[in-house]
DNA sequence: ACCGAAGCTTGCGCGCGCGCAAAGACGCCC
DNA sequence: GGGCGTCTTTGCGCGCGCGCAAGCTTCGGT
């Protein structure tokens, strides 16, 4: 039972910012008052709206965490991979979670309860400080995306967005640098600020020169370099 | 001399969200460990990609965040009002700060220098908890911006923008809200992200059907519900 | 092996909002 | 009180990227 053999490794919290400066014994007890959760694709962890009720690392997989408007349009705030937190509200102060968090493959996470992790908080001040700086880290990369949305047109938006990917989850493989899980062009238009349409346009356009490898659900990079120099807008050559 | 009077003032930091929950002797602590700056309008308390030396919470006055992009274009991250702090990356583990804090009408500054910060932060566990709340509000509102900039067409954009402005900063007069700082239409452009043309011209219009009356870098909404309408994109009559 | 659903591509036309340009208004400073 | 700089308005034209619609491909299920 792979559940249980997880759950008692007390290897799983070393690499995790938020558990950081932790002394062993920190992280016993927080691993002894997690619980464990398992998240079949397309599950949802939490949903927009809900009592923010738990605080989540996730262990594998990959979740995309997403807002509707009102007029029922969505958008992804941001894909969390193996090691990081979220459902971060729980431990804000916020008392319903402002997205939902839908695994796109199958994914295995850590949870505490909102009343758990505060007292934990309380116990051990650090895990205050880490959270603070992840959340930090957050602002500031929402805040490019959002002067990015701004600036840019829509081509480098999408050479950002999918450099931003590549960088949280990109495998080598021959040839290239692929994302490493299921992407839709959907996906990517909820991302960048635009429609399926331009997005599959402008990689179709991509992959005639080159620069990226398409498939149903799936994208390589082929030319890292020239993805580049679309996103910064750099001179074709001087 | 004011700035003796205000620094020897121990109610200075009553209503200060990051220091809430502090013991008296805490916040004594806290406010002698403080330096003092003013800031006349115009005048930098520090600039993007410099050190990140200080953590301020402006006690009186209103300051702009802004990021320029490489290519000089600027944007408006937020602003910064009484009992806020800014330059929290001091406190979150960047090295340089990811914008620029103008003062957009005179103002006044407690800071403590990055180590200082630090320390208090040890001491008294409580402020990175406060801290860390208001960051997650701070990261929550720049979503919605970003969910605004990615849905919804400029119109209804100024009007999410001007009706933050409102909440953030509007003072009750005869006859409507005024915005209680200097805002020009290229300001309002830079939050919005669009140029002081469009700005302008839908201002007009604005002003034309009696939501807002327009002024030299004024503003005042006439109509708050009208301003909810467009904002919402509600019918206009059912 | 077939069928259906979900994901993707592509063409066409239009409209929002930008870019540019020039003139007008307000307020500040000397 | 005059002059100047900054802020603001407004006109005109164009192009990016959306909206719509139709057809195609790929995968999963039974």
């Amino acid at each position: 039972m792979p559940t249980q053999e997880k759950q008692l490794d007390p290897a799983l919290l070393d690499a995790v910012d938020v558990f950081g400066n932790l002394d062993p014994a920190g992280k016993d007890e927080a691993l002894a008052a997690a619980h464990w959760r398992k998240l079949e694709t397309g599950e949802r962890a939490f949903e927009q709206d809900q009592e923010a009720d738990a605080f989540y690392v996730l262990s594998a997989g990959r979740l995309k965490v997403t807002q509707v408007t009102p007029e029922g349009q969505e958008i992804i705030i941001r894909y969390i991979g193996p090691k990081e937190m979220f459902g971060c509200v729980a431990v804000c102060g916020g008392l319903t979670y402002p997205g939902t968090a839908t695994a796109v493959t199958d994914s295995w996470a850590l949870g505490w309860t909102r009343a758990t992790i505060g007292e934990l908080a309380q116990t051990y001040p650090g895990i205050a400080l880490n959270a603070m700086r992840t959340m930090g880290g957050r602002l500031q990369d929402t805040q490019s995306r959002l002067r990015e949305m701004q600036t840019e047109r829509v081509e480098r938006r999408i050479a950002h967005g999918i450099a931003r990917l590549v960088a949280q989850a990109g495998r080598r493989v021959e040839g290239g640098i692929l994302i490493d899980f299921p992407v839709s062009r959907q996906d990517i238009a909820e991302l960048t600020g635009t429609t399926l349409h331009t997005v599959s346009r402008t990689l179709s356009a991509w992959q005639e020169r080159g620069v990226v490898e398409l498939g149903r659900q799936k994208l390589t990079v082929r030319d890292p370099h020239a993805l580049v120099v679309i996103a910064e807008d750099l001179p074709l050559k001087e």
